[in-house]
DNA sequence: GGAACACATGAAGACTCGTTCATTCGTTCA
DNA sequence: TGAACGAATGAACGAGTCTTCATGTGTTCC
């Protein structure tokens, strides 16, 4: 599919189209929410079958399934069958470096959040 | 203040322990709608008075002094006031590096969930 | 075949979120 | 002071989201 024009702005830093940011604002949904953020952490430390997973962080197996097929249709997990189990990993080491630097600044970002005055 | 179960090991990867999971996804999900990352991209590329970058996003007066708000409970972007005008920015080089490598990495991931037909 | 296990799915509920409308607060200038 | 501009606030509605409950699909072993 034609991506189309893309703003040649004089830095080449970000580009956010009004295409882009879509796709950007969905795909940074996945990461906004602790459960999937904790699946994708576990995911990040090797494959699990789902039940394991969903043990592992903490959640039901239906709603544990419900956020996995949520991210295997936005391409971050897959998920392969072995036998009656399946085993989920992350798609690539994109997935991985996402979460990572994701987590990495949002941890220095830790300034002044305490704003009492609301 | 410091309640930090955060620590890096000797390796380079952050993990997400129980207590920052949350904090993680509440600063990710700022990033997860296209009119704040509309508005954090356009401050990116510098300062600019509240209407004007309520303009520049294509949104109302009103919408974006709330998400504005928001970003700056979270310490994502500063408010200075200019006289009558308020000159939002993001808050340091944090919030750009973060901006821009959600965005590139999202847009590598994409590009592997797509048939080849590309 | 039937039972047990592993996972997926659908529906319903409570909850959160983002926008709009109307109003208020703060600042500048005549 | 009063008018005009810029920005912030609160209430409320519609929409989206995440979980739970119950059920369905697929697989392995007896």
């Amino acid at each position: 599919m034609g991506h189309g024009a893309v703003t040649t702005t004089t830095t080449d830093r970000v580009r956010l189209d009004a295409d882009n940011v879509a796709k950007v604002a969905t795909t940074l949904q996945a990461l906004s929410t602790p459960s999937r953020l904790l699946i994708l952490a576990r995911l990040r430390e090797g494959p699990l079958p789902a039940t394991e997973l969903a043990a592992a962080v903490g959640m039901e197996q239906s709603a544990c399934s419900h956020q996995l097929r949520l991210l295997r249709n936005l391409g971050l997990v897959v998920g392969e069958r072995r036998g009656r189990s399946v085993v989920y990993a992350l798609h690539d080491h994109h997935v991985a470096e996402l979460l990572d630097q994701a987590v990495y600044h949002v941890e220095h970002l830790r300034l002044g959040v305490s704003d009492t005055s609301e």
